[in-house]
DNA sequence: ATGCCGTGGAAACCACGA
């Protein structure tokens, strides 16, 4: 059982390079994000005519999630993060598929920080903590999985020094997703790797992808029942070099 | 490290990303 994350930064854009990865690497269950499109421009019927069934929440312009699963029709748990009911941003979206939770998320960027932007982000980890615990007091076998906008450590950053000060990087950021993980849930890549420099995201400025100057900041989380089953976990780095690419790169897990 | 690239939407530029 393959289970992937992918921000796509843009699903119409990125179409025909998605359904390449899809068509290559045959991923169960994938969660996407940044679709920028609205709910009825998703293209669902190319996604079926691939293999996968879909569900998704779009939003004009910006944002927008979705989890696909191979030869199957993902149902639907819930579309938004308790805890605010005037947020509209489309940021989470959860599912059983194959008889596991799948929640895909979209945590915001926060830059500026400070700010109001970096307030909805301190925010929004809050009450993805909070609902985390419910997932975890349930027993299932979970997976969290998205672009988790959080560099947890040094080794997760081309350039630490450089970034100090960022949304991305800040004490209190770090702070709340270790707070996260502490609850119980294996950061797959970091819990296989160690020590390796594995990065998710390359600005599209200056050659970073040429440099490697990356960021690990697409995160595949697992309950205790689901870690159980880690073997193995990846990223899709030569996605990042085709043409007409996002700046993530596909992250995967595999689990038996 | 300053938005240099990329996407979307509105309007021939701007918001936003990380």
């Amino acid at each position: 059982m393959k289970i992937a994350t992918y921000n796509v930064n843009g699903i119409r854009a990125r179409l025909p390079l998605l359904l390449r990865w899809l068509e290559e690497q045959s991923p169960d269950i994938v969660c996407l994000q940044e679709l920028k499109a609205p709910q009825e421009q998703f293209p669902v019927t190319a996604l079926n005519e691939a293999g996968y069934g879909a569900v998704w929440h779009g939003q004009k312009s910006w944002n927008g999630v979705a989890i696909l699963g191979k030869d199957c029709d993902p149902v639907e748990r819930r579309r938004a993060l308790a805890g605010d009911p005037a947020d509209v941003q489309s940021r989470y979206l959860e599912a059983d598929v194959r008889g596991i939770v799948i929640g895909c998320l979209y945590l915001p960027n926060g830059n500026p920080a400070p700010g109001p932007k970096f307030d909805y982000k301190l925010r929004w980890l809050q009450r993805l903590t909070t609902h985390a615990r419910d997932l975890l007091d349930s027993g299932l076998p979970v997976v969290l999985a998205g672009d988790f906008n959080v560099i947890p450590e040094e080794l997760d950053v081309y350039a630490p020094e450089r970034w100090v000060d960022d949304a991305l990087f800040r004490p209190e950021v770090r702070a709340a997703y270790r707070n996260l993980l502490a609850q119980g849930w294996t950061d797959t890549l970091r819990a296989l790797h160690p020590d390796a420099r594995i990065y998710t995201f390359w600005k599209y400025l200056r050659n970073a992808f040429a440099r490697d100057a990356g960021l690990r900041i697409d995160h595949i989380l697992l309950s205790p029942a689901a870690a159980r089953c880690l073997r193995s976990a990846g990223v899709d780095r030569d996605v990042r070099g085709w043409e007409r690419t996002s700046d993530h790169a596909p992250t995967w897990i595999t689990l038996k």
